[in-house]
DNA sequence: TGGCATGAGGTCTTATTAGACCTCGGTATT
DNA sequence: AATACCGAGGTCTAATAAGACCTCATGCCA
């Protein structure tokens, strides 16, 4: 029962982190490696698939090596 | 099984949003109005006794007026 | 052609969030 | 004393995140 709100969010987030990511030039496997999260786990994150905890959401800005916040500067819709 | 390391970032978070909360005068049942979250959630984020998803970290920061990305800006544990 | 890395996506279990509601002890205020 | 608000914390269900693992089609390159 997700919203079509709460879709966009999770789309615009996911797309945000997958730039980052290519930003970086680091692969799924790449990335999952510096921060222990599986790398189909972060394939649906960028796909807006998964509503992601605080705690994954640092874990992530540990392995982009940026701080938390800027993995929700990105533009929110609406 | 939340590590030490993990407890602590949820209790920096948590004291965050509360500082926050505080800063504009609002109870919890008065943030709970504003963001559509139940004051007793409220009051478990605060005491870091929830890992909150990306949605409810967005819905907070709607009910502080605030940009999601502040709500991560906690001096992190460590 | 064979090998390798990639993104995407499926499966399964367990732990936990979400969400709604209620209760309680403390602290005013009247 | 009665009322009202406060933070804290308990209860219950349903949904889903976490975590680990596997498969597959594609593209690339030796």
């Amino acid at each position: 029962m997700i919203s079509k709100k709460d879709k966009a969010i999770l789309l615009k987030f996911g797309a945000h982190v997958k730039q980052l990511r290519e930003d970086r030039g680091l692969s799924l496997r790449e990335l999952s490696y510096g921060c222990n999260i599986d790398n189909s786990k972060i394939s649906k994150i960028e796909q807006g698939m998964i509503n992601v905890t605080v705690l994954t959401l640092v874990e992530l800005a540990t392995g982009l090596d940026i701080s938390p916040n800027e993995l929700l500067n990105f533009r929110r819709p609406g």
